[in-house]
DNA sequence: GCCGAAACGTAGACATTGTCTACACATCGT
DNA sequence: ACGATGTGTAGACAATGTCTACGTTTCGGC
């Protein structure tokens, strides 16, 4: 159960909770896991290994949490879309540390299976809910693929620069759910609301 | 003229143009410059602070190549900004290297004042043509820094993601203003075209 | 139960890195 | 002319990722 692998792992997690990507080393995670600095090498290939193992865990921990905002939400797609972006951008900014890690492919081993299950699930997740919401009639006539891509880069922007306090402080001091509205009028105000056409 | 400092930067430049950060260390700078190993250090107080200087020429060029493309349009606002969006994403294409270099705060010297002066230019010349826009009645209820971070959000996931190969094949294999039309979309969709009103 | 093999863990190498220090040479203002 | 300052080199130092050699421990088939 609390076999050296996982020791390991949730080492790595604190640290990156702790104190992010800084710092964080094989030799560190080995003495914070307290076993020797080899000892690590004999559960993964190399750091990157380790690292892409963390970030499969890190994307499949917030497609959870993103699934469960959008469950209580009810049948409306496109309240579950925008809900989606304001659980991606909160979960991001609740977990700078693993957040910085899943988008650091030169960190990681990008060949990983696990790591690439996990990133293409939270993908799929985001491309499910934008067919959803363009079934009901909402753009479209824009291509799928492009616009997953763009609402993707979209949070993904936000959550990337708010981490870094790349954005100014008049940005900065701004609820993050104060910025998806600005998408949120963007997404709404295009074609009809979508739920007015049932009732 | 070809002092050691700059030839070190362009040793810099000329890796990032070719490997991008990858292998990129003090040590094969210097060996690339054609000096010892510690050589830089004459120069720049750190690895970061070369970095940095460097950073800060990629902003510089970013911005003067935005400003380009900009100035060939006419005084169309909504247009201007528009194309600066497209501007930026296709530099950052063009330059990956020095592109993701500028936006890795953990490799360089966030106190450096030449830094933080390109970097706040770049935002500040965003920031006005956006104001820009505003002023023509497009978007004049968003507050302006609010609306300033999540276009710049935008148009940097969208570079970040592709640069890092990070979506998909049906997304990546579109030219990357492909993805900017959508944006378009979203820009121009709201209230109305911004010269109509003229003629 | 035994025993060979596999898994697991440790300790010590090795090359490489960023930075520091000691030393040498040049350049230049006075 | 000469001391100070700037510039370059070479050698240290600790730290890192990975490799290898060497012990344990564990465990499945006889």
């Amino acid at each position: 159960m609390n076999g050296t692998r996982e020791v390991l792992i949730s080492a790595t997690v604190a640290h990156l909770d702790g104190r992010g990507l800084d710092g964080l080393t094989l030799r560190q995670i080995a003495r914070d896991a307290g076993v020797s600095h080899g000892a690590p090498l004999r559960h993964f290939t190399s750091l990157s290994a380790l690292l892409s193992a963390v970030a499969a865990e890190s994307f499949d921990t917030m497609t959870e949490a993103i699934q469960l905002r959008v469950a209580r939400l009810g049948d409306n797609p496109l309240a579950q879309l925008l809900e989606a972006g304001r659980a991606y951008v909160d979960y991001a900014l609740a977990n700078p540390g693993p957040y910085e890690l899943m988008f650091r492919p030169e960190l990681l081993d990008r060949s990983d299976a696990d790591y690439f299950r996990a990133s293409v699930a939270a993908y799929e997740q985001l491309a499910t809910l934008t067919a959803n919401a363009q079934a009901t009639g909402w753009r479209s006539d824009t291509p799928h693929a492009l616009l997953t891509g763009v609402l993707w880069a979209g949070v993904h922007g936000i959550a990337s620069l708010q981490i870094q306090g790349a954005l100014p402080a008049a940005t900065n001091t701004h609820d993050p759910s104060g910025l998806l509205a600005v998408f949120q009028i963007d997404l709404a105000g295009l074609p009809a609301a979508p739920d007015r056409s049932n009732s």
